[in-house]
DNA sequence: TGTTAGCACTCATTCAGGTAGAGTGCTAAT
DNA sequence: ATTAGCACTCTACCTGAATGAGTGCTAACA
């Protein structure tokens, strides 16, 4: 527990501290290296003997901002330096903004290619993982839906959902159906569907609708089916690239540790509660650094999320993830401009 | 060039040459460490000293199945040794076959969730990585067009193509759209675009048809561009797993040469002349060892690729990229399995 | 009282030297 | 044709010494 040479517990940073911090902080960031007393008293301005530069790391030590890897090795930061470099430092904004190229918008067609894109930007412009979430409609609710005869024994269910996602399925009829039939059809499923969503979407309520049906009863059943199935059916809503950066810092090139986090990446496993909003309505910048993240293959990274709106009660996540010395002014302001450029492409797009 | 000690050459590999070869490829796969004479002497029914099993290996070096890493260490076969032992001795199959877990027709709903898990599957049951390409028809023709107002001034195209694929797009109309109209605008496209493919799509077309719209002129431009865009449009066909098993082979896991093939699989660049069939009409089940693949990041690797059929004409691919020392054996043989389960799969569908 | 110089100490890294062991090629004997 | 034996080569591994970056502590200083 943090004690000074008198045995009296220091509580408070002062700015002598917090620049030393600061000195050591930047210095590992670059470096990747273990810094030293002499170090930060040869490159800063302090004018401060490698001594008093000790005395201090020594405090900074016991208050548990940076950590000493071994006995005669220099200091690096702990989580909780990091956490006071990200929450005090950050303030102060870098200025030049990186102007992230415009490719974006001209290859933005389809929703999936614009976050597939971002993705791929964000990891060529950072040099880290990146991660990209699309949003999820929670309670989807059917919007429309359009039954049609692809050949006499073949019905494309066509069902739009809400935020304009479109399934399709097939279905193989056992006996040619009367096209006659399918505008009726289609505009009994239309009333009895139209808003609901899938909870709604229950036992008693098809029973009802298969008796309306009569002699079609079975069919509706199946179309029914296939339409509980096109709403509740998850697809991808993860994106990622640049995985193979981490590869490029070595704290993290570690075989065991790359590993479990490329595989992290691939099978984008135990990632959700990190890039999804569920339980967390919190929007704009967040810093998640080591073990804050709670997930266990990036408890020695560093994570940066920011979120993006497509319109009123939509969100999605787009993640950074690098080492714990990553430059996180350049994140954040990547991020920011990032966000600004989908802000565009999603007006543009309604 | 080959040469034995009489200064003749050798041409033929013999019985015993093979024998030996054998041992080195197997005791090689085995352990990953190159297999000096005493070893091939000691732990086969030859009863050969190792200053004789010295000297075949000679040969076999002269004659490039072999190869010494540097002077005083034992052989690993040379890309030319794997070919020999892969043309010649897996022709006795091996006959405990690997029973591949039935998961996969119960998960089997759609083709792209069917390739995905196949992927995943052979990755697990192999510890190499995987590759399953998503058959890609070739000159796609348009089989059905559907055109439906989802409000006032929205309007979704639901285009079916050969191979029953599914694309949709939305217009946004800048006016209403009177909804009586859509029947006959339904059947002048269905008329007009149905059995088409895209090169047919052309100016000459679309002036045609936007002349016989009369009225709907400008509406039919916006929709032929849709539909054009729908039907030219390239989605994933290629999906990977277990790409991080590479890391549990040494020889794959120098910094430089797993970063290479880890990007590979990432982006899926570089692949596509191995895993499509556009050039190369073979089926059944290829090896490509070393080079052999003409992918550069995989000239350390070797490549066992399948062939599935789904229907008559329209083929896929799997492939498997492990070190050259995989296990070539129950590779194909799990390969012919999976074929097995996936005809299977593909006939019930139909 | 805060700051600093000096010193003894620790520990990771590097490098040279030395050894063991696996393997080879060649030669002479069987 | 096969083998035993030997000299040789090269890698892997260990050791010990030197280096240097870094620390903590103490005593002196302003």
């Amino acid at each position: 527990m943090s004690a000074n040479n008198k045995g009296v517990m220091i509580v408070e940073i002062d700015e002598r501290k917090l620049k030393i911090l600061q000195a050591i902080i930047s210095n590992y960031m670059a470096t990747g290296e273990p810094v030293g007393s002499r170090t930060i008293s040869k490159y800063t301005d302090l004018n401060l003997s490698s001594a008093t530069i000790r005395n201090e790391m020594s405090d900074l030590e016991d208050m548990g901002y940076i950590i000493q890897p071994h006995t005669s090795a220099g200091r690096i930061p702990s989580d909780k330096g990091y956490r006071l470099y990200v929450d005090t430092m950050l303030q102060k904004k870098d200025r030049e903004v990186d102007e992230m190229k415009e490719l974006l918008v001209n290859k933005a067609d389809r929703l999936e290619n614009v976050l597939k894109q971002v993705a791929k930007l964000l990891a060529e412009n950072t040099n880290y993982a990146t991660m990209v979430s699309k949003p999820r409609y929670v309670h989807k609710k059917v919007k429309f839906i359009q039954l049609t005869l692809v050949s006499d024994t073949q019905m494309l269910v066509v069902v739009v959902i809400d935020g304009n996602i479109v399934k399709n399925r097939f279905i193989n009829l056992s006996e040619p159906f009367d096209k006659e039939e399918l505008p009726q059809m289609n505009f009994l499923l239309n009333t009895a569907l139209n808003g609901l969503d899938l909870t709604e979407i229950n036992m008693a309520l098809i029973h009802k609708m298969k008796e309306q049906a009569g002699q079609y009863s079975e069919i509706i059943g199946m179309i029914l089916d296939e339409i509980a199935a096109a709403v509740s059916e998850e697809d991808d809503y993860l994106y990622t690239s640049g995985a193979t950066n981490i590869l490029k810092y070595p704290e993290l090139s570690d075989k065991e540790m790359a590993t479990k986090l490329l595989t992290t990446f691939e099978e984008k496993a135990g990632i959700g509660n990190l890039m999804n909003l569920d339980n967390n309505e919190e929007h704009g910048i967040q810093v998640y650094i080591g073990e804050e993240s709670n997930v266990e293959a990036m408890k020695d990274c560093s994570v940066v999320t920011a979120t993006y709106k497509i319109e009123e009660g939509v969100y999605g996540k787009i993640g950074i993830v690098g080492p714990k010395r990553m430059d996180y002014q350049k994140v954040v302001n990547t991020l920011e401009n990032t966000m600004k450029q989908l802000d565009d492409i999603f007006k543009n797009k309604n």
